[in-house]
Parts: C-alpha cells; sequence; structure tokens
RNA sequence: GCACCCGUAGCUCAGCGGAUUAGAGUACUUGGCUUCGAACCAAGGGGUCGCAGGUUCGAAUCCUGCCGGGUGUACCA
C-alpha cells in the first residue's frame, strides 16, 4: 500500500510537477481495491478540473503500474478507484497473517495495567483494564516490543486496615494460627467479606473507626520496620500473600502475567524521598503545612503531595512508582493504563516529574478508558449492592454459554467477555447488561471462534495440498481482499493504541468468510487446491488477530 | 464556577487522517440445513448523526456557541 502510494505520488510529480501526499483508503468494495481523493485535492493548486486531473492520472496509472494492477477508475467526482491484479492480491493475502508491525523493534516497553488492591475484592472494573490491558501489551509485543507487564497497588492503607480490624474480630483478636480455619478456596471471599465488615464498621461504629485508624499506622509500622515476627504482622503479610495468590490465580484464569506487582510499600519510600528532594529544588512547594505541586502554573490544577503530617499521598507514591520503573527498565517507553477518572490527577504527577525527569515524562504514555457502568447509566456501589465482581461477569457469561450450547467452554466463555470488552473503542464508558452485555451470536468473541474452528474443519477434511491464489471468482476475490487488509489494521491498531479496530476487523473478516462458505464448495470442488489455500490464509490470519487480542482461536469448539 | 471527556437506529456500538448511497450487532417480521460445523447465511422495516452557526466545491467527521450527561477540581485512593 505505502509502495502504491509513493508510485502515485512519483506519477503525480511527473505529470504535473506538484508533491502531493497520495493517501489511499479502502472503499467499499464495489468501487476497487484502494481509492483516493488525490484529484479531488488536486484541483484547486493545479487549477483544473478535478476530474479532468483523474482522467490523465488514471490514464498514466493504467500503464505505469503495470501488472499489479488490474484497472484504475474515475468515480464520482473525481475519485480514483484502483483495482488490484488477482496474483498481486493474492501475494498480499498470503504474507498477511505473518505480519508485524515493527512499530517497538527492539525497544523496551513497561505496561502497567490492573492496579488491584489487596486485601480488597477485583471488580468488573479490573477484569475490563486486565483485559484491554493484556490487548494492548500484546499489541506492542506483536510489533516486536520487549515488552514488561507490571502491576501497581496499595499493600498498605485505610482500606488494608479496615480489612485488618475485620480479620481481627473474626479470629477474636491476634491470633495467627486461627488463619489456618480458612479453607484455602474461601480466601478471597473470606477477605472481601472482611472488607465490607470493616467499610461499614468505619462509617458506622466511632469506636471501630478508632480503632482502625490506629490500626493503619500500625500496618506502616510492620511495613517500615520489616516485622514479620509479631502476631499483628503474622496475619497483614499472610493475608497480603493471599491477595497476591488470589489475583495470580484471576490473571491466570483470564490468560494475562504480570512479571512484577509493584506494592504501594515499596514505592512509598522512593516517592516521598523525590518530592522531599525536589521540594528544595523548588518543584515542590509549601503550602498550608502540606507540600503540594502548583499545578496551577501549566494549566493544570493543584495537588497535594505530602500531606500536613509528613505523609505521602498517593501522588508521591506514584512518583515513586514512576521513577522505580524507570530505574528498574530505563524503557523506551511506559504505558500506563488506567480509567479515565483520573486523566488529570496524572497529568499534575507527570508534569511535577517532567520538571526533573524530561526524559522519563517523554516516554511515557498515559492511557485511559471508560468505566464499567451497570445498565440504565447505574453505578456501581459496594453498599447499594449492586457492585459487580469480576467472576460475577465471567459467571454470567459462563451461564449465558450453557445455556446456549449446553457446555461450559471456559475459552469461549473467555472469549465472549473479552470481545466484548475489547470490540468498543477505548475511552467511552461500556455499560455492562449482565442479561445481554456478553453476547454469544453475532459480532461477538464466539462467532469469531466458530468461524475460525468451521474453516479448520474444512481443512482437516481436504486431502489436497494448497495451491497459490490466481484468477479469483468473486467470492474468492471479496475474501482474499479481506484477508489483504490485515497488515494496515494491525498497523493503525498498534500506533493508535485502540485494540478495537483488530475487533472490527476481525469480524468483517469473518462475515467475509461465512458469506464465501455458504456459496462456495471447498472439499470436492474442481477449485479445491486453491480454495484451500485461501481459507488456510484465512484462518491464520483469523488466529493471528486474536492472538493479538489476548483470544484464544480453538481448532474445534 | 473552571478543566477534561462524551452525545450516531428502540438498545449496545463502529465510522471522526472531510468525500463515491451514514454502517454493524441486537430486538422485531420473513426465508434457507439429504451436500465441507445453522454459535451460520439471506431479505425487510427502523436514523433531522444533541441543537444552531461557521470553514469547504463537499462536514457525523474540522472550528465556535448553546443544550444535555459524565468525570475531576488541596491534604481520599
Amino acid at each position: 500500500m505505502e509502495k502504491l502510494e509513493t508510485a502515485i505520488a512519483a506519477v503525480i510529480k511527473k505529470l504535473f510537477g506538484h508533491e502531493a501526499v497520495v493517501l489511499l483508503t479502502r472503499p467499499d468494495e464495489q468501487f476497487g481495491d484502494y481509492a483516493t481523493n488525490i484529484a479531488l485535492q488536486l484541483a484547486r493548486p493545479l487549477g483544473k478540473n478535478p476530474r479532468e486531473i483523474g482522467e490523465t492520472l488514471a490514464a498514466e496509472l493504467r500503464t505505469s503500474l503495470g501488472e499489479q494492477v488490474q484497472d484504475v477508475t474515475i468515480a464520482g467526482p473525481g475519485f480514483l478507484n484502483i483495482t488490484l491484479s488477482d496474483q498481486a492480491l493474492g501475494a498480499m493475502a498470503g504474507s498477511a497473517p505473518a505480519f508485524r508491525p515493527n512499530t517497538y523493534e527492539n525497544q523496551v516497553v513497561v505496561a502497567e495495567y490492573s492496579d488491584p488492591n489487596p486485601f480488597k475484592v477485583l471488580h468488573a472494573g479490573h477484569l475490563y483494564t486486565s483485559v484491554v490491558g493484556d490487548a494492548l501489551a500484546n499489541l506492542f509485543e506483536t510489533a516486536g516490543g520487549e515488552v514488561h507487564r507490571v502491576n501497581f497497588g496499595g499493600d498498605v492503607g485505610l482500606h488494608v486496615a479496615k480489612t485488618m480490624w475485620a480479620i481481627l474480630a473474626e479470629l477474636g483478636g491476634e491470633q495467627p494460627e486461627k488463619l489456618q480455619a480458612v479453607p484455602p478456596e474461601k480466601r478471597s471471599e473470606w477477605m472481601a467479606a472482611c472488607y465490607v465488615r470493616g467499610t461499614n464498621a468505619y462509617e458506622e461504629d466511632p469506636d471501630a473507626k478508632a480503632k482502625i485508624v490506629e490500626l493503619n499506622k500500625r500496618v506502616y509500622q510492620i511495613q517500615a520496620a520489616g516485622d514479620h515476627d509479631s502476631p499483628l504482622a503474622h496475619i497483614y503479610w499472610t493475608c497480603r500473600a493471599w491477595s497476591y495468590e488470589y489475583f495470580d490465580a484471576f490473571y491466570a484464569r483470564i490468560g494475562t502475567k504480570f512479571e512484577k506487582y509493584y506494592p504501594e510499600s515499596e514505592v512509598a519510600g522512593l516517592g516521598l524521598e523525590t518530592v522531599q528532594a525536589q521540594l528544595k529544588k523548588g518543584v515542590y512547594e509549601q503550602s498550608d503545612g502540606a507540600v503540594v505541586f502548583n499545578g496551577e502554573k501549566y494549566g493544570l490544577h493543584t495537588r497535594v503531595f505530602i500531606n500536613s503530617e509528613g505523609l505521602p499521598t498517593y501522588e508521591a507514591k506514584d512518583v515513586g512508582l514512576i521513577m522505580q520503573k524507570w530505574r528498574d527498565y530505563h524503557f523506551d517507553h511506559s504505558v500506563v493504563i488506567t480509567g479515565n477518572d483520573i486523566v488529570e490527577y496524572m497529568k499534575v504527577v507527570l508534569k511535577s516529574i517532567e520538571q526533573f525527569e524530561p526524559e522519563l515524562v517523554g516516554r511515557t504514555t498515559h492511557l485511559t478508558h471508560g468505566q464499567v457502568k451497570l445498565a440504565g447509566g447505574v453505578k456501581m456501589s459496594s453498599r447499594k449492592g449492586n457492585f459487580l465482581r469480576a467472576v460475577d461477569v465471567l459467571d454470567e457469561a459462563t451461564r449465558a454459554n450453557h445455556e446456549l450450547t449446553g457446555q461450559n467452554n471456559e475459552q469461549t466463555m473467555l472469549a465472549a467477555v473479552k470481545y466484548a470488552f475489547l470490540r468498543q473503542r477505548m475511552g467511552e464508558d461500556i455499560i455492562y447488561d449482565p442479561k445481554e452485555s456478553v453476547s454469544l451470536e453475532g459480532n461477538s468473541g464466539p462467532y469469531l471462534q466458530y468461524a475460525h474452528a468451521r474453516a479448520r474443519s474444512i481443512v482437516r477434511k481436504s486431502q489436497q495440498a494448497p495451491a497459490p491464489l490466481a484468477s479469483l471468482q468473486p467470492g474468492e476475490r471479496s475474501l482474499a481482499r479481506k484477508i489483504s487488509e490485515y497488515p494496515e489494521v494491525l498497523e493503525r491498531a498498534t500506533t493508535a493504541m485502540l485494540p478495537h479496530h483488530i475487533c472490527t476487523y476481525l469480524y468483517e473478516l469473518a462475515q467475509t468468510f461465512n458469506r464465501f462458505y455458504e456459496h462456495n464448495r471447498v472439499v470436492d470442488d474442481p477449485r479445491e487446491a486453491m480454495r484451500l489455500q485461501l481459507v488456510t490464509i484465512y484462518a491464520d490470519t483469523l488466529k493471528a488477530g486474536l492472538q493479538v487480542l489476548g483470544i484464544a482461536a480453538p481448532d474445534q469448539m
């Protein structure tokens, strides 16, 4: 495609002596394989009728592009529609499945996503952000990047103290040995229940609130002193470990894996140090007893990094996290994937770091997605009881899958859930309707898996050796044409960091195949060998695309 | 108040490097399995692209204003 674009630009230069940037698009199939409105754009600078320019250009292109082009036509006000020769199209389609962009070749990329807090439950939002983050990390990896997946979470703080308070109440005091009474498979549930109990107590019971505040300080001390021996420390470390086990199990189930967790406790110190050091250099300033960054100077808002008690706020911890990642990886790109509720917050944090580590910030991208909301715009709230856990979404999809097929296919269930989240453009809120959001038919993950399994089934049945694509019939040509678009789509999704482009494309690809399937026999057809090749590269392309999305493409389902 | 994001079929969403007749899915109404997997395919109805201006030969797409919704906005995370 780029070759064609430069070839056309060269022809324009030769014919009209004008430097032009030619952009080819993929028009409706009826118009051709590529289209450009360059003649329309040239009309003004050249002072000519666009159709006239188009005619001249088309005539020249027909001869100069030679064998690879079958036809160049003019339509409407002056669109140039280009149809490739079957050979050229076939060659493009053949190389499509193995295509990899080189955007991140030889580059170190750190992808941080998911970011759940220990001592709490994973909710639907974590599922969404994990799925999207994983797909983005795959995208960087596919484009040649050396990708490091990392995860950040608060293993200290008020939420921990709330849970710890309830844990102590459950255990009847600081008695770590009683933790053994909690069966391993119930641990995460038990802790989640403790968090709810602690949160309620914090709000309703002043006495409990005081104890939780006290407990919060003690947990900080355990961390600061490296205490692993006291009964309370024993309970804390054990339950903290349970949380990470629970996270790991969940990530394993949805098929993503982190090479490193950055617990808040491990970066808070560096954050505090950094902010204090930069306070002396005037990046941060004192204000009402707190240390703040005056974002107003940069059109942002002011935020507190160290509160008046001298404790680091989330801002300082984020400084620590960002600095620690920088030390650990010295990355070419750092991508942080979070919800869009913290965009302004992150701008302030990054702007402050930019004052002393401009290179780091220049290599950092904060990507945001929307929130997962319940149908009808209902906000999720644990207290109102309309809270959706990550497993609830998975369970619901499992149920729907079972209802439709009578089977419990984990791969299909995950395909449904992941695709439902990925197919939407990142950035806007996701409306989750427990009843029908995760669809298994139509534009859905299972549709793609089915369209893949069907193709593999054909390939299994054929005895012939595949033959190269040539002199294509309409149905064959449509499929080859669609396959040939894959590299462009992957490239676009990578540079824009928008995985949904792949979803849109794969659905169209599968749809094109299903139409082909409806009207064209493969096995025992005179054109079997060539069609076999077509079906194979189609299935390979679909599989490659699904792989980038983190969706399995089983040969049978 | 200010800042950022968003308003496209009943519902959920693509399209927004401006352009050839606004597209899917779902739901609804129909038709198609003695032939490679019907989680499929085909047909139909359904849209003043929030509103009003502007730029342009041409705007869902770019600019401005307004209306509506969301989020953020100093010691929470």
